[in-house]
RNA sequence: UGGGGAAUAGUUCAACGGUAGAACAUCGGACUCUGACUCCGAGAAUCUAGGUUCGAAUCCUAGUUCCCCAGCCA
């Protein structure tokens, strides 16, 4: 990742170019002298897995710690018990990790603060802008009036501040049940931001805490817990996502009453929308629920512990996270740019071998019976260091079904009845007889081959069409490969009804693949190219006696827009 | 006449009063023992209407469209 150079000074005033306008604030900042440190935070509530739209928020903000010089926290939003729970914590921190951050000694939990909180409650009460109400969820829902309308205020409004206190005191002891009262914000009922019609600062929860257990009966809501905890850790930049746009003029409120010790401010930008998937934690949840994946991780999901096992890695999704931009506009972007990003990493990165994931059986008739040899193979094409490996040949192999056509059209250049291709790293062979079962399938081809042209060259330089990948028969390893489809059919789907949107074939199991020996010892986590194929990695389920691979991401294929685009 | 935001190639971003540019996608071509990679090339945009200015994507005015907000979720 780059570093940029120079000092605070020279960066925000030297490269007048500017990557993003959160960036150019943060450099304006620092440049006027209104900030003499950058700190921000990742504030995630453990209520569920991250998926890549997090990525672009953890991107951000451990993106710009590390470039401007300061830090940033990792910060659990855990102010709500009900919806949260140590599997998500656990996974939060795994998954920020692997993406390639590091939160050094800033761990901190919104729960670290409730004591500090609930005196700024207090304070608040004195200060006669916060009062206890009694009105139940649905007066107060009645109350608030509409989008047009201002709303009312509460009965209650005008409690005196010991009555308040003692309220609000016996709420933190438990006095009451679930949803009996609340603690408001005494700011403007007609207020035309709804935030400021005396938003609720604490509820009564009779919950058990991850961290807390069951020391507290209220909890502050995000709003009242949020800013608050910016300026406890010292945080300078506070990025969060459009929608909570509305919420900077509480968030300021409360920072403008209460004594904190320092001020951070807000900043807003559009989240990460990406075509043929859904990054709503809260669709996601039901799609785990539902039973539609298999679970958090499945390789369809767009959680990062999905792409984790799907094979992406995770330089892949920083580049790509790079490559859209932070800006306030909704969008969406193309799934094609992610699979870029993917490719272009993996290109550099993943070694070459071969692999048939649907064998069509090949005879070479003159090539001695009851023999073999081995042929070299490369196991990078771009990079020499990364050496070769020696690939068993035989009478008996297998290629790739749809590499043969008896009836090939125009374009095609592959093995057909008659024609010459090149077995990559091995010899030119010839089809010679196509055989069939009795439903007039191909089932095996009859070939020869030219023991002249060992290695893959002809001495009397006449040249093939196509280069064919194979696997020897006797030597090859079966193995289950799944391919991933997009989990939707839509490249927007509607998230309302997401069921209704689902790409039923988003998952491809290929039972029966041949694969050379050499992938057998893939280590996990290890991404491999299969040639002509796309990368793929060994997956979690695989197995000494049964490997499985999972597709991460297909090679480009020209071939196959002629193919679709010819009928 | 509720409040808050946003509009630039198909998509995602730049351009900060001075030549509208990139990446992805698309379409050509070259190269190739991966129909991959790489390389070369092409088409493709300032929401609308006025105004200010020598000059407007940028400033002003009036519209239009889209997004967010009426949880004791975050």
């Amino acid at each position: 990742m780059a570093i940029r150079e120079g000092s605070i000074g020279e960066l925000a005033v030297g490269d007048g170019k500017s990557q993003d306008f959160i960036r150019d604030i943060v450099s304006a900042d620092l440049a006027s002298g209104r900030r003499e440190t950058v700190v921000t935070r990742f504030p995630p509530e453990p209520n569920g897995y991250l998926h890549i739209g997090h990525a672009k928020s953890i991107c951000l903000n451990f993106g710009i710690a590390e470039e401007f010089g300061g830090h940033c926290n990792l910060r659990y939003d855990d102010t709500n018990p009900t919806k949260e729970d140590q599997e998500y914590i656990d996974a939060i921190e795994r998954d920020v990790r692997w993406l390639g951050f590091d939160w050094g000694a800033h761990l901190y939990h919104a729960s670290d603060y409730f004591e500090r909180l609930y005196e700024w409650a207090e304070y608040l009460i004195r200060a006669g802008k916060a009062y206890v109400d009694d009105q139940t969820q649905e007066e107060m829902r009645l109350t608030r009036g509409t989008l047009t309308e201002a709303g009312v205020e509460s009965p209650y409004r005008g409690r005196s501040l010991e009555e308040n206190l003692d309220l609000f005191r016996r709420m933190r002891a438990g006095e009451f049940p679930n949803g009996a009262r609340v603690l408001r914000a005494k700011i403007d009922m007609a207020s035309g931001n709804i935030n400021l019609r005396d938003p609720v600062l604490y509820r009564i929860l009779h919950a058990e805490h991850p961290r807390t257990g069951r020391k507290w009966s209220i909890y502050p809501s995000y709003d009242f817990a949020h800013g608050q905890s910016d300026s406890i850790e010292g945080v300078t930049h506070s990025i969060c996502t459009l929608e909570f746009e509305d919420h900077r003029p509480l968030y300021d409120w409360l920072l403008d009453s209460l004594p904190v010790p320092s001020r951070p401010h807000q900043y807003e930008f559009a989240r990460l929308n990406l075509t043929y998937t859904v990054l709503s934690k809260r669709v996601l949840t039901e799609l785990v629920r539902g039973g539609h994946v298999r679970g958090w991780d499945d390789p369809r999901m767009p959680t990062l512990a999905g792409l984790r096992r799907r094979g992406v890695p995770p330089a892949a999704i920083r580049d790509f996270v790079k490559r859209i931009g932070v800006a306030k506009a909704n969008s969406v972007v193309d799934m094609a740019m992610l699979e870029f990003s993917i490719r272009e990493h993996l290109n550099k990165t993943a070694q070459r071998r071969m692999a048939v994931l649907r064998p069509l059986k090949v005879v070479i008739e003159n090539y001695p019976e009851g023999s073999g040899e081995e042929v070299e193979a490369i196991n990078h094409p771009e990079n020499p260091a990364a050496g070769s490996r020696m690939v068993r040949f035989g009478r008996e192999l297998f290629i790739e079904r749809e590499d043969f056509l008896e009836n090939p059209p125009k374009k095609f250049f592959r093995l057909a009845p008659g024609r010459e291709v090149r077995l990559r790293y091995a010899y030119f062979i010839t089809c010679r007889e196509v055989i069939k079962n009795a439903a007039g399938e191909v089932i095996e081809l009859r070939c020869t081959y030219d023991p002249a042209t060992r290695g893959g060259n002809a001495p009397d330089g006449r040249k093939v069409q196509a280069t064919l990948h194979w696997v020897s028969a006797a030597d090859a390893r079966p193995a289950e490969v799944r391919v991933y489809n997009p989990l939707f059919a839509r490249p927007e789907p509607d998230a309302a009804n997401f069921a209704a949107d689902l790409n039923p074939d988003s998952l491809e199991v290929i039972a029966d693949a041949r694969v050379e020996p050499a992938l057998a010892s893939l280590e996990s986590g290890q991404a491999v190219q299969f040639e002509r194929q796309g990368y793929f990695c060994s997956d979690a389920d695989s197995t000494a006696e049964r490997l499985v691979f999972n597709r991460t991401v297909g090679l480009r294929d020209s071939w196959a827009k002629v193919a679709a685009g010819g009928r």
